[in-house]
DNA sequence: TTGTATGCGTTATCAT
DNA sequence: ATGATAACGCATACAA
């Protein structure tokens, strides 16, 4: 005989210790509001019956839930990784709960979980760029839900956001790489379609060669998706030109550190047959050989400072600003003059 | 002036539409059960309203979230991404959500979050390895939430599992480089306390050195967090003793990768001066440079195989079973014989 | 300090 | 096919 699993709820706590829901609901939340003695009892009591709290009925009835959503392009590579430690960190110290999910860099998947994530009754949302569905942005702002751009910088926007000037940054790694001498860059930069950051790298490259009295327009690009495979793919593509790029920038350090390997099969040595730059300053950087030349991203800095930045927003109730951070360039071995 | 957000409710979609909530309900939940005109006419009001079902009220009404639960011990590096990744998707083609959160490696941490995420009505559970507290067991088992345990073979357990033989993997690689003439083995392990992964892998290597009556109990192991640079500051250690090993076997890739990088840095030439071996061979494992000699876990088999099992859980009612996959070596450059 | 009573937004049962 | 209504488990305004 097996008895059917019983769980307990707030009445069974309240009736065995002889006391209201309501002074039970008290002891679990403001404990300060209740006499210690019956504090004592009632915590005894839900102990003993294994009392955990319904989160969706306390959600229900409270109408906040102490949950961030996070939305990430993806889990794969550990881009994102650092920066949603570090922002669940300050939230759990906050007191907050953190819900992630990922939407393999589609719009639609992502749309749909921010209604998900909404649906579910998150305080507040976590988002990387500022490209999306303008209808997007209007659920949000319907519902009240405050929401932070993260990893990306948009002064034209409405919304809070924590990022860097990517186009700025990559404009910054190009003026280093002009003034080496590199006259013949090559790029691969990741799929630009929905994604500001990616769109942002590649302009920055341009605005740069543009300022050096190069034409942008005859610069070998080949978009490719963030993964290692596509870098070394692209990588051999630009290779066959003739003459050969002196150097092929990168959109991040993941198709950078395919292009390592695969110049490394082609017999071609980094950095003298060719230089190559990335951009993150993940760990994979320092870790492919030769290191790699890369643009440093904060994301830990990054990760805190959104978290703070959408805790005020929730509990202040203010419109949440807009925060930039300084990159810098990380001069390793992959990039030399020629 | 700017009206107060009006969060629409089955209600409100009711009242316009001009039906009773429970038709409207019906519309989105059993559309067979409710007259082609009158669903049409609700889903246009549906559309207009912009409404969103409120997920908390429907779990609460259904006692069903079509939510699954993980837990992983970190983000933070790609072990568990990929098949965290298959998961999710045939999850997603099954028609549930997936909720994810990190336990930082803590197991009180995982207790807590165990609790947290049945509190939300999780419909089932994927945790990984079966070193955990009973009573976290007891839980789920009063709960009636079906809990799948991976990258784990537990014979002796009760639970549902997805998972290979840690022990036998490691001891068929160390048959290997004992075969490879290697004679002395040094060990960097992750932390073997609540973690029966890194326990098995070490445990493997004993196993096997016993078997070709070497004795255990003078190799040197150190234990350290699956962190890179953990992994080179271990690496380092080891190489102080003398005679050097000739090869050392790391609990994973990770800290493989560290201790290659090392190497390098202390002049150490590999595999000629010293062999390294990882586990689990994540995408790191082909990019250090020499790529690493690693058993090969399929992750995402792994994956799928979890989600299929733990559907099958909550939908027939069934214990579930053990499943054990097969792992194999996958030799590289990182290892070679002496 | 403690208790009573209401509402949160659904689903599901039972009528009609 | 559709409607009325009772749960679901909790927090909270209001009373005592």
């Amino acid at each position: 005989m097996t008895t059917a699993p019983t769980i307990p709820t707030l009445d069974d706590v309240a009736r065995v210790a002889g006391v209201s829901t309501a002074t039970v609901s008290r002891c679990l939340n403001e404990q300060q509001k209740v006499s210690a003695k019956t504090r004592e009892r009632v915590m005894k009591t839900v102990e003993e019956l294994g009392y955990t709290p319904n989160f969706n009925a306390r959600a229900m009835a409270a109408k906040r839930t102490q949950t961030i959503g996070a939305i990430i392009p993806t889990m794969e590579n550990a881009i994102f990784a650092r920066g949603l430690q570090a922002f669940q960190e300050t939230l759990h110290a906050a007191g907050y709960n953190l819900l992630v999910s990922s939407s393999a860099y589609q719009p639609e998947m992502e749309a749909e979980q921010i209604r998900a994530l909404v649906a579910r009754g998150a305080d507040g949302l976590l988002l990387i760029g500022s490209e999306r569905a303008q209808a997007s942005y209007d659920f949000l702002a319907r519902r009240g839900v405050p929401a932070v751009l993260a990893w990306t910088s948009t002064p034209d926007a409405v919304n809070a956001s924590v990022g860097f000037d990517n186009c700025a940054a990559m404009r910054m790694l190009t003026d280093r790489v002009l003034a080496m001498g590199h006259s013949r860059i090559a790029v691969i930069s990741g799929i630009i379609k929905g994604n500001d950051r990616a769109e942002g790298r590649l302009r920055g490259i341009q605005q740069s060669l543009m300022a050096h009295d190069r034409n942008p327009d005859t610069m070998p690009v080949i978009e490719t998706a963030y993964e290692i495979e596509n870098g070394a793919i692209a990588f051999e593509a630009l290779m066959q030109a003739e003459p050969r790029p002196t150097v092929v920038m990168c959109g991040n350090d993941v198709l950078a550190a395919g292009a390592i390997n695969r110049a490394r099969q082609l017999g071609l040595h980094v950095p003298d047959d060719v230089s190559i730059t990335g951009f993150d300053d993940i760990e994979l950087a320092s870790i492919v050989l030769p290191a790699l030349t890369t643009v440093h991203v904060p994301h830990r800095e990054m990760g805190r400072i959104a978290a703070e930045e959408l805790i005020n927003m929730i509990e202040k109730r203010n419109p949440g600003a807009r925060r930039k951070l300084e990159v810098s360039i990380v001069m390793r071995d992959s990039l030399e003059g020629v």
